[in-house]
DNA sequence: ACGTATTTGTTCGTATGTATC
DNA sequence: GGATACATACGAACAAATACG
């Protein structure tokens, strides 16, 4: 630790133990030593030391926990976006867990991307998927309330939004336009992904239409940025 | 400002600026008060102030500089991404400026996109783009050095980058891959996208192929998260 | 089930360094 | 060079969440 070689303490302490996670000295989902203690290793106040952290947090690299500790956080993985959308076959793969359906009003955002009004009857279902055992992504979809009445109901007997759906004659369904982008999670959110409030999450909203080109589903897709790779196939 | 009502002080002013800026008290560019202004304003200490600011800029409301203030950022765009790629359009819209071009051998990366060994040539070319006068995307191109021998030279007298490319014999050059993710800057994209080195960079790889299929150009895109969008029409 | 110890979160105070004007 | 403004660092105290007996 240089204390006056132009370069901040609290970077040098980030990098070395960014270091010590890359070498495995502390490997993934294991707790790193107390605030306290890592401040007293490297010779600096805990507000120093607090600051690293946070650094290793924004990064993605560990996660902090009120009362419980820091721990080092998993390495990321791909998931496919685009394409043929809510094939049973995604459903299936990583666990999804239903986390609310209802019926909801259309806000300016998904009123404009379904071609509704706002205040338009929304059919709100969201997914918590999970793989591994890891939670990674919350979906949030969007159908227009009007033409999908009653879809929660078809979901709950049928238990794929593709069977579902296929009630309502939507055969196929395909992503028409993504937007992706960054920004912080919602304290919902951050708690679902297991992941800091401070650490972005990557958004993607997509606009899936029918084989008529009617649009059926804006979808938004909130994932952990570091843990996970959104993939277009072309 | 409720001292003991349960939420942190910070997070209640960094919610208070934020309606401000919202509401268009700090317009996109305004300077804000100093710390020490602002600190008085809540009643609090310079610290707890900062740490409101810090959380602003993470979310991509302001920027903070050194020695001279806070300034509000600018809202998002939406930026194309698939499809054609370096077409002449895309390149005049926004005034491209040529950060560096040279040779360099492949990193792993870059040599698993583009189906080369690690340490083969490749011929770089990084763009800064800029719109509206603001900085907004980096996009650091690689091309197999082999085939594409003498392209920057080509490049310095057509001025574009698929005109360049049609004198290899590229005259179609499509995206066939895309991959997503968040992560932090480096500390010289931080300073050409005159953003904080705290603040989630997006970043888009992209794999482009000629119309026979084989790579021609793997391309890595950092973008302000909060600043753009990228869209992915299907 | 309850109280205590541990661990992280917040807030204040103070001092000094560094970049910009 | 001086003044202004943000950056870093240390110290102290208490709050809040968790873990453990």
């Amino acid at each position: 630790m240089e204390r006056s070689g132009g370069i901040a303490l609290w970077r040098q302490i980030a990098q070395a133990l960014e270091a010590d996670i890359a070498s495995g000295v502390y490997p993934p989902g294991a707790k790193l030593p107390t605030e306290a203690q890592l401040a007293q290793r490297f010779g600096v106040n805990r507000h120093t030391l607090r600051r690293s952290i946070g650094h290793l947090q924004m990064a993605g690299l560990v996660r902090v926990e009120q009362g419980r500790g820091i721990f080092v956080q998993a390495g990321t993985m791909d998931m496919r976006v685009g394409g043929v959308a809510h094939s049973a076959h995604d459903e299936e793969a990583g666990k999804s867990r239903v986390l609310r359906t209802g019926l909801f009003r259309a806000d300016p955002q998904s009123a404009r991307s379904l071609g509704l009004k706002v205040g338009a009857p929304i059919v709100l279902i969201e997914f918590l998927h999970v793989t591994d055992g890891r939670p990674v992504t919350i979906t949030s979809h969007h159908f227009p309330g009007t033409r999908f009445d009653g879809l929660i109901e078809a979901f709950r007997e049928e238990g794929t939004l593709s069977a579902a759906l296929r009630r309502f004659g939507v055969e196929d369904c395909l992503c028409k336009r993504t937007k992706v982008s960054a920004r912080l999670p919602s304290a919902a959110d951050a708690r679902h992904l297991h992941m800091p409030r401070n650490q972005p999450v990557v958004v993607a909203e997509s606009l899936n239409v029918d084989a008529a080109g009617s649009p059926v589903d804006y979808s938004v897709t909130r994932s952990a940025g570091q843990r996970t790779q959104f993939v277009f196939e072309g």
